[in-house]
DNA sequence: GAATAAGTGGACACCTTGTCCACTTGGCGT
DNA sequence: ACGCCAAGTGGACAAGGTGTCCACTTATTC
């Protein structure tokens, strides 16, 4: 991603919807795209940076386009011209972080990529995820907003992943289950559980464990 | 709840925090409140019925204070005397149809009520909600901004509910798992589901079923 | 080193938010 | 009955956010 906002201008979002696998070190000149102009490419790290410092520092959900701009010391168009709101800003920063894990989960060893069983794969996957959230949990909650995390790219990746489990598995109707075995990563219910539960990321994650095991017990389609 | 806000004036929230059980048919006069005014009362009817219908109109994320004031005929201030933010507005209103199914849990018949095996119940609770999801959607979207739904009362009452069962169960550790148990009860999850993957309600329902089964395996703790 | 189109910044008009205060009105005591 | 007075009301207010627009600046191309 980090590529399909460079046009968002006006009012739609222009997250990736589709292609996943294709791009994961995509090239980065097509020979059509004219390419961006050199103070266009450095005011888009100033507004990363920036941006990622706020939602560090207040709460996420008060981060406006505003204090974005003033913030990366930029004009409101010229922030308009690359994010169609905060919330797109934080899914571009998230997105940097859950490449990593996106390729370890294609081509990475075991029990992450493949090789493991599924059971063991969706635990590690988890895991992998409750660590991405425990690091960037600011940003997970400003992506939050809006059309909400369905639509970003990358819970399509997620989707695909643990789809393609359920049907090595060998589940009768995977499609509802999909989107029920991501729901506990839901970054909302993750900082409830977090702050306002006091329970800890292992705790959390022996839970997440032993309930990817009892979802996919082997030789046990639901 | 319905006795909770009314006092909300300033800037907190009043939401219903711990005594679950104990107020589901509660005593209306308290020898203490100083009871509303007739006419306070009949605005906080008129806002409801408008809010209502708002929320069921436009997009819930959009109904502001003033456009509820407006449609409900009465000044902001009025308004705010009562209601902290939309929200809370969608979440009393929510709360009057949570109500029935929070009484049948407690004292309905199986598999809702006390009776049947741990698995069945869960089943019979998840069909319960996406019932009320379906029918009352918008309400639910509405309800989720801000502090979100986990400080809401009523979550609170799925959280004591689901968390028996799994303690009837035998769940090793049933705090982190009561959430997660809860997550694919999200209205904006169901909303996707629904609307995005065009999944039918039956769909999830099956779904749901049998994912409470394969969590509470009879004879087998997590 | 001019041409040209992408990129920029700030101003604009509009909307929402909370709060405040002068006023109205319902309910209680006599 | 009736008048008191606090609860209840409505609209005004300032602060601040949103998207868009347009005249200007500047990197790239020829």
């Amino acid at each position: 991603m980090s590529d399909d906002e460079q046009r968002g201008g006006g009012a739609g979002s222009a997250h990736r919807a589709g292609g996943l696998l294709g791009d994961l070190q995509a090239a980065d000149e097509r020979p059509v795209a004219p390419r961006r102009r050199a103070d266009a490419e450095r005011n888009r790290a100033q507004i990363l940076a920036a941006a990622e410092r706020l939602f560090a520092e207040q709460d996420p959900r008060s981060v406006t386009m505003d204090r974005i701009a003033k913030a990366a010391g930029v004009g409101r168009a010229t922030l308009y011209r690359s994010f169609a709101d905060p919330s797109s800003v934080a899914v571009a920063l998230l997105d940097e972080h859950e490449r990593r894990l996106q390729g370890q989960l294609v081509h990475g060893p075991p029990p992450l990529g493949p090789g493991a069983p599924p059971d063991e794969r969706l635990a590690a996957f988890y895991l992998a995820m409750l660590d991405l959230l425990e690091r960037h949990l600011p940003l997970a909650l400003g992506a939050e907003t809006g059309p909400a995390r369905f639509r970003t790219g990358a819970y399509g990746f997620w989707r695909v992943h643990v789809r393609t489990l359920l049907v090595d598995h060998g589940v009768e109707d995977p499609d509802p289950l999909t989107d029920i075995a991501l729901s506990p990563l839901s970054p909302e219910l993750f900082q409830f559980q977090r702050r306002e539960l006091g329970l800890s990321v292992e705790r959390v994650g022996r839970s997440l464990t032993s309930f990817a095991r009892q979802l996919l017990r082997s030789g046990n389609a639901v």
